[in-house]
DNA sequence: TAAACTGGTTCTAACTTAGAACTAGAATCA
DNA sequence: TGATTCTAGTTCTAAGTTAGAACCAGTTTA
């Protein structure tokens, strides 16, 4: 075994999140998707990837529920890959990554790319954990509980 | 040129973002130290990683200004690994992780471990991409433009 | 009908990872 | 003090993964 330790029984919802989307590529080929990529040619010229990997990135994200395959909106015969609501819930993923980079690997005047509200054209606010009581926090006001069992609407 | 393609270049920031902490190991190593591990061996443990590659991405890490090192809280002569601000600065992307893990990932019932508000023990509040006005945004509400100065104080 | 496009598959070389073995300095034990 | 164990690594090898090029079949366009 010197294949790559699986963390999906780790218990931690983490863990097993990146399992599914932790690799190098997914969670570039999602955010393209979230930006409008839908067809096999647009993800590969889009992020410069191998086709190779680029096939089999997509046949596992289409396995594991976070992209489905639909006929081309445009009437070929081609397919396009669409986000399923799995996929999508992975916004605020996406979205907290770029908050991160632009907050931390940009120098003052660095030229990227701007998420905005469409309605208003105005920047997204920052994103923030808060209690279900509405107060903000930070990580030190936070904690992490072992293994309990998710109940329904334990949310 | 065989190496793993960098997306530094690129001008998006999810993809920066991805260049420095999209490796396999690097979020779950941060994931620990939120949870409050320090030392090399209690990193190694939890993780169940090989020793080298903890190695590596600890170096790596610290080089990236995520972690930095410090003499043992406990009075010996080793030393600690403490997330630095900008490393701290990760905790939503660890939460959006988490809680998109906690809503497709796990079977009802079954067990999982639980980031909770720890003043009132309560689970917290589900992540939520607003506009600067404070109206909640799904991704159909954003849109992403392309290559824009960052003026200071844009955000 | 030919040419070009789309969406792949296959192949190889280079790179990364897991895991075991080894090591040096620090701490603990007898 | 000396021996043992612990800590935090480094080094090595085998196996898995990735990048990129070459190839190919079906579809669309000229």
């Amino acid at each position: 075994m010197v294949k790559r330790v699986s963390q999906w029984n780790a218990g931690c919802p983490v863990a097993r999140s990146l399992d599914v989307i932790g690799d190098w590529w997914s969670l570039l080929i999602i955010r393209d998707a979230f930006d409008g990529s839908r067809r096999f040619g647009e993800f590969q010229s889009g992020l410069g990837i191998g086709k190779g990997v680029l096939a089999t990135r997509l046949r596992d994200l289409v396995e594991r529920g976070i992209f489905e395959t639909a006929p081309a909106s445009d009437g070929t015969a081609y397919r396009e890959y669409i986000l399923t609501a799995k996929g999508r819930g992975l916004f605020p993923v996406i979205v907290a990554l770029r908050q991160w980079g632009e907050d931390h690997l940009f120098a003052p005047g660095e030229k990227r790319s701007l998420l905005v509200d469409r309605e208003k054209g105005a920047p997204i606010a920052q994103l923030e954990v808060r209690s279900r009581d509405g107060r903000s926090l930070a990580w030190f006001d936070t904690q992490v509980l072992a293994e309990s069992s998710c109940l329904p609407g334990s949310r």
